[in-house]
DNA sequence: CACTCGGATTGAAACGTGTCAATGACTGGC
DNA sequence: GCCAGTCATTGACACGTTTCAATCCGAGTG
């Protein structure tokens, strides 16, 4: 408790806590790493040289010594989307209960930014990390396979397994859900409101609510429409009215099937601005059951992605090919549940 | 392009750059941290010799050497609560503009879980960081400071100036302009309902509130009543329903200002619930305006943060304390505005 | 008592980078 | 043609840690 309080900052290192409890720096870092091969009355005695002397270990030099960090990278799309948020929650816990530390990097959406978060990745010597990439386009995650940091591909299902492990939600299987649910409500005619087809898990959406029609003997062709937005956000939803009711009341659809959650919530506020109602002159379905979808009124009816689950299986498989020698790549497959709400009834001509 | 693919990683360092460059590593070096001082001709050829051997710098190496690291940590409470994220695009943009790296840590609303994260920030040496304490022990912080980190405390406009830079958004402020809406709109009996006391921001609200009750003459004690929950999220929101309605129709509010907005869209689906319409039979006010403010219906009155400037302008101030060698600490103050919406109207008895 | 064996501890050698004083090369002025 | 002066480059060292072969000590065995 000297007084020397702010200037001369030491810099204690294992070698002056050494010194100070009589011991030699190795035996320190025993004490750090491997507390088993050090004697209980040595151990106890570096311990409280260690509290005396406030010392913090410095990663750089134990990452450099020993090659690798104690940090996985977590590349997100976006931080301000909920459903990321929520899997990012996963990730850490189930990291947190691995003694790893998590970085969290933010993609924004961009190619750019996700190359320079991984090249970032790699100049830290990460021991590994999740990433949700932005694109098809997975040659950033191959380069960080080749500076030897280890990968779990998030919500990408095709990536081929001999590449990485991935871990994703089945989005034919959600679509097919919503589909069959709109069919069984008596809708034959429903429109698809989505983001850029680019993006794969709204692509296979798609397909599966067109296949919902067909399962059930009707043509997908003349019962589904599409209207395709730059993004998907609520906003675009509530533009993209106009364009789900073009064609006056005969041809408006009688549902509308939405990529996301966001997009449902807008379009669901500008129907309201054109003075119908939901669920009765048109019904609603979203994706990704967020906290919200609860909140509006009528409550949205939506198809359930195990967010969570999502992100702790994601660093488990991480885990699993940091440690475990014989690891094999997997790819694991999680179903999506349909969550029925308010804003889907039976369809009254 | 040889064939050795996975096998037998290098270890490219500098020296070897060097080495194939014909240079010194010295020079190599230089080129990666002051390129001005080296040659034309010789820096071209380097950055050739980077880009064949594929070399990426290794962060621990350099750090170590320069005792501080190029990234700073951005401790927020909850990744989950869509108010935090906005604020971390504010700091992240900033920090890139910066050629800072941001690596997001999680509190978790957990004191020990900040503690740890602090400790991480110690041990990466990391250049900086900014934080939202989860509550008013500062002692962390302060740990940080004497560990030789800096840091820039976000929405604690208590932070002495002393010890450190803050910037925060005038709760108080807020709160007054919510009560001032209500009263102009003839609302006389107000609920107000909160997360904990204990938290600092919500303490100010409430005294906004009632500051705001006193300015019109008007007496805070019968005016206002209060609904303390435990946490300040939607379900808490739902739940607290039956409290805020407690006494019956005579005694009902209303009007009811939730601390934040989480809690107002809970309770707005309770109220539903219930048979009660907003605003004809209370008005509602929340905090915050999420984005979701604006897709519920009725649209939510709510007062806004800047959030995204505030992440700015926290990132702003910590790099001013790490270049500016005359850095003075700093408080920054932002004023909340009011957006009216659907959710308040005129008291009709 | 000599010898072995096992566990605890040591000491020195890396890891890859930044820094800085010293060296080298080259230019222009006299 | 020499010197001063500038600019580019070099080489060696230090940062804090981990690792590993070598050493030490003491107990158990023959």
């Amino acid at each position: 408790m000297s007084t020397r309080s702010r200037s001369a900052r030491r810099a204690v290192g294992i070698t002056e806590v050494a010194r100070h409890a009589g011991v030699s720096p190795g035996t320190v870092s025993n004490v750090l790493n491997r507390p088993e091969r050090v004697a209980e009355a040595t151990r106890l005695r570096v311990e409280a040289a260690i509290a005396e002397l406030d010392y913090v270990r410095n990663s750089s030099g134990s990452s450099l010594r020993s090659g690798r960090s104690e940090s996985v990278g977590l590349l997100v799309l976006d931080v301000t989307n909920p459903f990321f948020t929520e899997v990012a929650r996963g990730v850490e816990d189930e990291a947190a209960a691995s003694g790893l530390a998590v970085v969290l990097l933010n993609s924004a959406e961009a190619r750019q930014r996700q190359r320079r978060n991984v090249r970032l990745l790699a100049e830290q010597r990460a021991a590994g990390a999740v990433v949700m990439p932005v694109d098809d386009d997975l040659s950033d995650l191959l380069w960080l396979s080749r500076q030897g940091t280890s990968w779990v591909a998030l919500d990408r299902g095709d990536v081929a397994e001999d590449v990485g492990c991935s871990v994703s939600v089945d989005n034919h299987e959600g679509g097919r859900a919503a589909g069959r649910h709109l069919i069984g409500l008596g809708h034959e005619r429903v429109t698809f409101l989505t983001g850029p087809f680019a993006i794969e898990q709204v692509r296979r959406r798609h397909e599966g609510l067109r296949a919902a029609f067909e399962e059930a003997g009707l043509d997908p062709e003349g019962a589904v429409r599409v209207v395709e937005q730059p993004l998907l956000n609520p906003e675009q939803g509530e533009r993209a009215v106009d364009a789900v009711l073009a064609g006056g009341p005969r041809q408006r659809p009688q549902a509308v099937f939405c990529a996301n959650d966001q997009l449902a919530l807008g379009l669901m506020k500008g129907l309201g601005q054109r003075g119908l109602r939901v669920p009765e002159d048109v019904s609603v379905v979203g994706y990704d059951n967020l906290d919200f979808a609860d909140l509006v009124h009528p409550g949205l009816t939506t198809v359930a992605q195990p967010k969570y689950e999502l992100g702790r299986e994601a660093m488990r498989l991480l885990d699993s090919e940091l440690n475990d020698p014989q690891h094999v790549h997997e790819r694991v497959l999680f179903t999506p549940e349909l969550v029925v709400r308010g804003s889907t009834a039976v369809y009254r001509a």
